[in-house]
DNA sequence: CAGTGGTCTAGACCACTGC
DNA sequence: CAGTGGTCTAGACCACTGT
């Protein structure tokens, strides 16, 4: 068993009102914060840390639970646990639902993806009529039934983000909104197409920690937060045209908004 | 010792592949979820867990470990476990900082705060000339020196947000600014009467895991994500004249925002 | 196969809370 | 004081990874 590289790690005092398995996360924290672990690579094993700090295996693991839960390293079964990367990041702009970034024929999910240098993916593509949930139903205006469109997104094989967008019923049954792909420039175009003007997009931004379920579907480390976000479209009469619910590893993630001064 | 509520929780399938600290992990959400355990109450204690499921302290004190991380529940030492009541949220929204909002003699967050019908206090004030870190000073343009205003906020005794303003030295040395109390209106109020009527705001908004220092500062829970929020503050001629480096309680907090469809 | 992390046991002592 | 969660030990067996 290699030993622990000498001077980067210290020793802990049992005596200390500090627990051991505290300073020892204390350590590893300020060891990974000073580059003595880089990015992605391998932390010493348990039993290595066991040796090294004098102390038993359930200290050493209850240790390395913090750092996982401060999203600082993340274990692999069986292969050793290691300092989380820090992905490169999908920065959102306000003006991404702008009409001039709508001409394309590729949605701008993928546009923007090839343009950062990132393989984008999109599937758990999923298009059917539903019951709105009571808070969908009442964004949208008590509709009886709306069209549920998911997806979910990947880039560079990793799940960033999946997203449901709902729209009234009336406005989409029997139009290309109702198919998986909508064609050029997205459902907005669709919509608009139709004779609903777009006017804005209400925006409602949440963090949280993952359910089981989102955090199987993101294939989220622990210590990863994600960004509930709600999106309603409203046209120029005032009526809300769709509600798209996003949930995305925030890791993953800058949302850039300009406000106005007025 | 009172037995767990009969009909509550289950039993475990020690064969089954799924571990069992999850298999109760996975009882315990469920029960909260359907309102078995309601909000703010007690969940049974560690030993009326071992005993109810047969399993030993650590596989039980494993599962309440994964429902802390998901923002579930929460355990005080002494007292027991409790199901993590939702805080009231505070909204902020796109306009809040529209001049017809700072005419008034308090601070929006007082303001607001009052309304809602909560208790609101500032603490923690620091203003005083800096260095500026690489990131402030690229967003400012590089001043060799900026003013800091620290502050943070607490709702109902809770804090809530801890905020750090960072300006041009040129700009508030001298000026109400560079005093811990700054006047009605609050700073921009004071940046407009000198002359730099403000544009607009750019603001980035991301979700992560709270350092240890920020976990303490704003009393997080295990299992609440911080939003990181940085707003640049821009004068009509373009010059960025304030950067506000705001890290929130993420479980207190939803941003609104309005996006135009241009 | 050896090395890694994942799960689990059965105990021990401690610190904090509320009566 | 009894009851609670917090820390720690010293083992055991398992599942996954790479050679």
């Amino acid at each position: 068993m290699a030993p622990v590289p000498s001077g980067v790690l210290g020793a802990v005092d049992p005596t200390s009102d500090r627990a051991v398995f505290r300073q020892i996360a204390d350590q590893l924290r300020e060891a990974i914060d000073r580059g003595r672990f880089k990015e992605g690579s391998k932390l010493p094993s348990e039993a290595e840390l066991v040796e090294h700090f004098g102390v038993s295996r359930m200290t050493v693991r209850n240790s390395i639970g913090v750092l996982q839960s401060e999203g600082l390293i993340s274990a692999e079964h069986g292969k050793g646990v290691f300092v989380r990367p820090r992905p490169p990041v999908r920065r959102l702009a306000s003006d991404r639902f702008a009409r001039r970034h709508r001409d394309q024929g590729k949605s701008a999910f993928i546009v923007e993806a090839d343009a950062a240098g990132s393989r984008p993916e999109v599937d758990s593509l999923e298009v059917k009529e539903e019951k709105p949930s009571r808070d969908i139903s009442a964004r949208l205006g008590s509709p009886r039934k709306v069209l549920a469109r998911r997806r979910r997104y990947l880039l560079d094989g990793r799940p960033v983000e999946f997203a449901v967008s709902y729209l009234p019923l009336d406005l989409a049954r029997g139009t290309r909104i109702a198919e998986p792909n909508p064609g050029p420039g997205g459902i907005y175009a669709r919509l608009e197409e139709a004779g609903h003007r777009l006017d804005h997009f209400d925006e409602e931004v949440r963090a949280r920690m993952p359910s089981p379920g989102e955090a199987k579907m993101l294939r989220l480390a622990s210590g990863v937060p994600v960004i509930h976000l709600v999106r309603t479209a409203y046209d120029t009469e005032g009526r809300a045209v769709e509600v798209c619910d996003t949930v995305m590893a925030a890791d993953a993630y800058v949302l850039a908004y300009q406000l106005p001064a007025t």
